[in-house]
DNA sequence: TATTAATAACTGACCAGTCAGTTATTAACT
DNA sequence: AGTTAATAACTGACTGGTCAGTTATTAATA
């Protein structure tokens, strides 16, 4: 009688993983080096890489910690535990963005369509073509589990973006280049797109038969939402 | 010297369930009965409950048992395991909805930008106003863990809510009605926003200051893509 | 050698899936 | 109608593997 064979825990499958490097070098070499000022940002780098590839509940420690090159208890030198890496993740990887791009708006003079074609073109990028991507996709993914990472991401983040994209539209219906529109439901039809770039980059794309052509996109965007696609005949 | 508490593992707060009922009741009672043909369905809408609350990894079949009224082994009767519940959930949740909508769009005469308010709405409706909107939710935040799963959505689910928007699209352009515009990347814009509207509903906003219209919402956005934000003056 | 960065073994909580046993229901037979 | 045998729905304790956080120990450096 064949036994049955038992059907393994759906667990995520790790078999492509690499291997740990062997820890029993020869005594000669160092094992490893006191490298206190250069740890926090390897760490930080390797944890945004895995949190991004599994997302936050599925990434293990041991995972971060021998990407940075550290072993597990390092990680607690530097951070208070997982939640708190999280956040020095977010601040690090999405704030110097967000900062450049508030002084950006605020030192610009010219046609409110040029700056929210910049700004847009240079979010997309931000979350299109870099690891930061994958923050919302990580955020949203634990909201009803850590609502405490929320609404630390509503306050740092959303907010200021939000906030970010009304001081544009309005500046651009202050100077009447702009309809006086509805400027809070269209940050959220800005925001949208921006969202669904950094979801199909970070989640769907490597699934996907189709790709996105990130420039493309946000110029689309852009000429659709200044013009309409009604036609100008009817 | 006041010791340093240990920190506890962040662990999911479970403390505010409500603990099972006493299974020990007086033997003159039934203890369950044998639902063969109602157990499916309510299964299933207790497991879109419980995946919407906590995210695919983090629910406890357990949970899920609990909630329908029945005991764990009783899940593997009537499905394979989690994965499999899960998929089961998404038919059930949403391919109903999409068949609804497309055979109303096929159906559809009159004009586009009316069919096109209709359908943003009733989209709008489903994904904002019931449980089925945590979905995309719940796909996006496991994409890295069960590439399976992505490839099941883009089939039945993504793949085809695109096609019917650039369907409709694709009517109005042919009649004349919208100009001849970059449909895709268009198609994009309004998925945005629907993600961008079951994102907030079922992940943000309960922890949000700002609430969210959805009929606003929708109509705003047809309003601003039909007509554009530019200034007829300028 | 004193200090401290770093390690690695350890603890305890966790949970998907299994399966031997229990109970409700049905059917067959008085 | 009442009894009993057979069936199948259902339960819940158990297994085996997982992993965040802790800590005793070791090794690099000043």
């Amino acid at each position: 009688m064949t036994k049955k064979p038992t059907k393994p825990r759906p667990v995520i499958d790790r078999r492509d993983e690499a291997p740990r490097p062997d820890r029993h070098t020869p005594r000669t070499l160092k094992r490893w080096r006191r490298r206190k000022a250069a740890r926090p940002s390897e760490i930080l780098d390797a944890a945004l890489a895995v949190f991004a590839e599994r997302g936050f509940s599925a990434t293990r420690l041991d995972d971060v910690a021998a990407r940075a090159g550290v072993s597990k208890g390092t990680l607690y030198l530097y951070f208070d535990g997982k939640e708190a890496l999280l956040k020095a993740v977010v601040r690090e990887a999405l704030l110097p963005n967000l900062a450049r791009i508030e002084s950006r708006v605020g030192a610009y003079e010219g046609p409110s369509r040029k700056l929210l074609d910049e700004i847009l073109g240079t979010i997309g990028g931000v979350l299109g073509r870099t690891r930061a991507g994958a923050i919302p996709k990580i955020i949203i993914a634990e909201s009803g589990n850590f609502p405490e990472l929320v609404r630390f991401y509503l306050d740092e983040v959303i907010r200021r973006a939000f906030a970010l994209l009304s001081r544009v539209l309005a500046r651009g219906v202050a100077s009447g280049e702009f309809r006086p529109i509805d400027v809070a439901n269209t940050v959220r039809v800005l925001a949208g797109s921006m969202l669904f770039l950094a979801l199909w980059k970070n989640a769907i794309e490597s699934h996907a038969r189709e790709t996105l052509d990130i420039d493309t996109f946000c110029g689309n965007l852009v000429e659709v939402l200044i013009h309409g696609i009604a036609s100008p005949a009817g």
